[in-house]
DNA sequence: AACGTTTTCGGTAACGTTATCGGAAACGTT
DNA sequence: AACGTTTCCGATAACGTTACCGAAAACGTT
């Protein structure tokens, strides 16, 4: 590997020269400049990142942790994350945490062990302790939460309006005609799924509808806590008249069921997800879902990052960006004639 | 950040004897490194890779070049890649090209910098010169190109059986009884696709029958490349029977003229694609499809970069992994009773 | 008791880069 | 001619770590 000493020699001149000549330092003539960056490509020379970041004590790296890279959502915000990293200058180094805490802890102290310059995080579903973030607190390394936050320490988030989405896709079920709506909710604890859910309640409670236990179930987000879901909804005397998925996977699976058991979509039931993802179109009917700006949600939180690590005093005024959905109306909530 | 130097000075021994202590070296007492560990842990120190790859002259990071990260198939490799890296004790830094020449090249030498361990690289579509990774083989760094590869350069390979693939599924479409197969093929230029394209001949020819220009429509691998692809179709004064589209979002393409056309599938004519997305089985019909090992290709790739980077002589064997796909067949190819 | 061997540790020089300091020319001013 | 100022460059010390060399004890052997 070619380095700056290189460069030095084959001129006869001193390594500082060289650096501060490839710098455009302006103690260093326009002449001494020109020889070096031609020696400088004549040897192919590419500077040490790794010498830079130790002398400098930073990094241009991103930490990128994700439950997992191959589900559609993440790999769009990753594909946001990456772009507008590009643009800055910075590297992203990806981690999955598979969903696990101690994963995730591990994944924590790689990125740290490689000085990155900032985090970006999308929490695994199993965490409930965050002392690994809170060391990273301590330590003043910037980061920002993405699609699942958590308040209980102070950083950053950049979330899409779940309740608010919730909000509207029920609505419109209502507003359509529907009135047994049944909601396959996510765990709990996970506050993307709580979103959702209170945007559920909240609906029915402005139209002065009774909030029914028995046509709530919760559950997982994939496809298989939409077959399972469904299953337990079919235990009731009365089948809702349509269902509200927390995800568009757990859809697919009711809509799996209905498919089996010849539940005509909407005419016997409707059926609602959440997401958009491209799947959800090409289904038949094609799906009602609510559309979250995915790759919007990668550039925001890139953005945000980005001034937080610039921010020489970092002012820990931690801030929720808060991004809107859109409700995307298709023929699988569309009221039948009566 | 705490350093070597701080657990020294506090337990008042030299900095070399720490790190000796900490990599377990045989030359110190179990006592002192009993207390180096106690105080490191007391501290809560990290040793700092940046350094450590300083001074091994070597980093424990991969670079991954893909075109984009948010396609399920990219997506999903990446997962294995990051998997198995995880195991090994690697990194992942992540680098999209945007399937843009100009970037790919920025991305290399982006990775180059960071004095990654080896090169994981599925190449863009808009490539067609190749210093770059020349330069790579020169200065020894161990590369792999997985999916979209290229035989002029001396690199080993991850790839699927793409024309395997296309030849068992245009031959499963003529033994059902389909004759007049239309095929909606990729870029020309595009490994993955003249082999796909180069299947579907063979299968034909195999059978006797003859390849038909006119049933064969170059394009692109998308959704839109679908619906173009199917109008130019139409032109023919004979409709085929059958329509092998060269991925998944093409064959989706399709389906949706097919839908608007009130064409029937398969009564009227058949649809199958290629790559097994999540999509395929949710369709009505089901689509058929052929299934790629994708996540396994991604490990595979992984595998191969690993024990390329830990040979130390490095004797350029280059060779083709080629890992084989599956035949998915569902309801849009299963032939009508006429 | 004198010897070699083992155990255990410290000092120091690197890795490639940048920042600080200082100094030698070259210049302009009186 | 003596001065200060500017222009341009070199030497050196870091950044945090590891590898090499050496050396002081502690040990066993004859």
């Amino acid at each position: 590997m070619i380095t700056i000493k290189d460069i030095a020699s084959r001129l006869g001149i001193s390594i500082s020269t060289v650096s501060r000549a490839l710098r455009n330092h302006p103690d260093i003539s326009d002449e001494t400049k020109r020889r070096v960056i031609a020696m400088a490509n004549e040897l192919d020379y590419h500077p040490n990142a790794i010498a830079q970041s130790l002398k400098r004590n930073r990094t241009n790296l991103i930490g990128v942790i994700v439950p997992q890279v191959k589900h559609d959502f993440f790999a769009t915000v990753m594909s946001g994350i990456a772009d507008v990293a590009y643009n800055a200058g910075y590297s992203v180094m990806i981690f999955q945490s598979n969903e696990n805490y101690e994963r995730e802890v591990l994944n924590v102290r790689a990125v740290m062990a490689q000085r990155a310059a900032g985090f970006l995080v999308s929490i695994s579903k199993t965490t409930e302790k965050y002392d690994h973030f809170l060391q990273l607190i301590e330590k003043d390394i910037p980061i920002v939460f993405f699609d699942r936050g958590c308040d209980e320490i102070p950083v950053s988030q950049v979330v899409v309006d779940d309740f608010e989405g919730a909000y509207k896709l029920v609505t419109h079920l209502i507003e359509t005609g529907y009135r047994r709506i049944a909601h396959l909710a996510g765990p709990k604890f996970l506050s993307i799924a709580d979103q959702r859910y209170r945007g559920y309640c909240k609906a029915l409670d402005d139209a002065g509808l009774a909030v029914d236990p028995s046509l709530i179930v919760h559950g997982g987000l994939n496809e298989e806590d939409g077959l399972n879901g469904f299953d337990k909804l079919r235990l009731q005397a009365e089948l809702p008249d349509a269902v509200f998925a927390v995800t568009d996977p757990v859809a697919y699976g009711v809509f799996q069921r209905l498919k089996e058991n010849k539940i005509r979509i909407p005419e016997d039931m409707a059926l609602a997800g959440f997401s958009d993802s491209n799947i959800a179109s090409l289904l038949d009917p094609p799906l009602t879902t609510v559309r979250q700006p995915t790759y919007e949600i990668g550039q925001e939180a890139m953005n945000v990052l980005h001034r937080l690590i610039q921010e020489k005093h970092r002012i820990y005024k931690l801030k929720k960006y808060i991004l809107h959905t859109e409700l995307i109306i298709r023929a699988s909530t569309i009221r039948h004639k009566v």
